[in-house]
Parts: structure tokens; sequence; C-alpha cells
DNA sequence: GGGCAAGAGTTGCATTATGCAAGTGTGATG
DNA sequence: CATCACACTTGCATAATGCAACTCTTGCCC
């Protein structure tokens, strides 16, 4: 609110549209992923996959956090992924009172199989921008992400662009 | 795959990691709104009203292609939005097999005051981003927004960010 | 050691979300 | 007017969720 340049206000209008709406695409990719090689699977169930992959096994109260749902949530999820054969418990040898969630080589191969195809979802977009203006992105992206990055603290419960909401 | 530039496979691979980690952080942000804003409402009802807020009235059919859901079950998130008081049903005078669903003023305020959370959220992480790297980011983000926004020619049920997944 | 509070997970209960299939009107067509 | 396609709606079954109550375990204090 108080910079030395002319226009302010208006360039971070402009940028938070552009934002804005790129935002709306690449929510868009993330879901077509999910669809198109998660077939038989529900999006809880595989956003919970995907917290065990990218975090590695888990207690039960610790994954119902990271996905921000109940724990009795969590459990009864985790029941249809261990009879779908995707995740399996864990007893703790250390605290009989804990549950380790961790996920089969059938899980892992799914959560890999999607992020794969997301990847290449984004990658043919990036490869129809002309030359010219792919130069800046990169730069640019970084930038944004890590404005965004500092302030909410918090552990990234979004990972896999996949949250509880959108 | 015809290129005259050496560095390409990488150049894009490097922009696809940026944009994939960025999609996590705005996937974030349009979460955090939701719930924020919209506290007793859920997010497929909310959906709902975004796409309405969007498109303006539309037949119930439409409604649930928009959303990619079944019609029975936009039928039934409708009856619970018209009973909360954001959303109304109106009979077509032109079709009587057609019902129009439209919003309510209580209905389009919560959708405004969601996105307008939503917007304040990205331009407080723009307004973070140093001045020289704010340059490229609206050329290079409508960039690829206009590469993604080319092949995928159906309509954007992704508005507001939000989608029946993520 | 006994007892008690806190923590972890599960289960009961109620509501919402969803898809598929069947049923009820309505419109368009020949 | 007979029929077929369309636009919902409703019945049925399963998943997702939160809250509250209950069972075990652990940790801690006396």
């Amino acid at each position: 609110m108080s910079n030395p340049e002319p226009p302010n206000g208006d360039e971070v209008d402009a940028i938070t549209e552009a934002v804005l709406t790129a935002s709306r695409l690449l929510v868009g990719v993330s879901a077509r992923s999910v669809a198109a090689v998660a077939g038989p699977i529900t999006l809880p169930q595989f956003r919970l996959l995907v917290a065990l992959g990218s975090r590695g096994p888990l207690k039960l109260v610790s994954l119902a956090e990271m996905l921000g749902v109940n724990p009795s949530t969590a459990t009864r999820t985790v029941d249809r992924l261990v009879t779908a054969g995707w995740a399996e418990r864990k007893s703790n040898p250390d605290s009989r009172r804990e549950v380790t969630v961790g996920l089969t080589p059938a899980g892992r191969d799914l959560v890999d199989r999607v992020t794969d195809y997301r990847r290449s979802e984004i990658a043919a977009i990036v490869e129809r921008i002309p030359h010219e203006d792919r130069a800046g992105l990169v730069q640019a992206l970084q930038a944004f992400t890590e404005a965004g990055d500092e302030p909410p603290p918090r552990a990234s419960p979004y990972d896999a662009g996949l949250t509880k909401w959108e």
C-alpha cells in the first residue's frame, strides 16, 4: 500500500484475475486425471491414498487430520480401501493402541498412474505454449508459489491438488 | 517433437513441475475460501449455486450436465437448496416438462461472498510477489490458459475452481 | 502398585451425496 | 391419435461425514 510504482492496485488486480482463470483450468486437469485413471475408486478414497503415498504409512489419527476429516470417517474409508486391496492396516508394536495404515503395491501403483497422467496432461498444455511465452513462466510461477507458501504455515493437506473441497 | 530449440523436453518438464506446484497452492486457496465463508453449506450444494451464478437460471438437466452428476442427484440437491432458501424452482411457461432453477438473493449473496474472499486471498499472495517477478506473470498465465483452453472444447464445469472432485 | 485422565480407534446414528433403474408427465412426429 | 423421446422424480443401495458413546492403552501421580 506504499509502493513507489504508479500502477499498483491495477497490476495486482490483473494478476489476480489471470491466476483465478488459470486456477480453474488446473483444477479441471486434476479432476479429469483422477476420473480417467482411477475408475472404480471414489475421490475421498483416492485422497486418502495420496496422503499415504506422500507421507508414508501413518497412524489413523494423523491421516484423518491431514485429510481434514473426522477419525471415524477415516476409519471407515480405510476399511473400504483395505477391502479393495489398496491399503493395509499394520499394528504398531510400540504402541498397541495405534494403528498404522500404509499403501499396498496396488495402491501405490494407482496413485502413481494418476500422478503421471496429470503430469502428462499439464505437459501437453505446456507444449502448446509459444516458446516466447515460456521463458517467464517458470520464474513467475515459482515467485507465485513462494509468495503463497509463506503465510499459511500449516502443512499441506492439498497435495496432489486434491482437497476435501476442490 | 520437431522443434529447432535445443533444450525442449527439459523446458517442458520444468514448467510442468512449476505448474503442478502452483496448482496445489491454488486448489488450497479455493478450498479455504468456501470453508471460511460458506459455513453450513456442503460443497456439492455450493457447486450448484456457483453454476447457477455463472450461467444464470438453468433447467435441471443442464445443471446436472454442467456439474457432471446424475439428474436425480441434481434434483435432490436442488430440493435442499430450495429448503435452505438459496435457490428456487420456477416452472417454465413454454414447456411444462422443464423446471428452471435460479438463485434467490440469499443464494447470490453467498456465492458473491465466497468469490470475493477467494479473490482477496489470491490478491494477498500476489502482493507478496516481488515487483520484478510480476511482469511476466500475467502474460505467462494468459499463455498457459489459452494453451489449455483450446483442446478441451467442452464447456467449463470448473468455474469457481470447484469440480466434482477437487 | 492402584487409580485416573488422556489418547487412539471403532461403532451407532442421522444426514447428505450419488448412480442406476423404474415410473410419471409432456412434447414432438408421423 | 399412437408413439417415442425428453425432463424430471422417486425408490433403492452404497459411500461420505460428523458427533457422541464406548473400549483399550498409555502415561502419570500418589
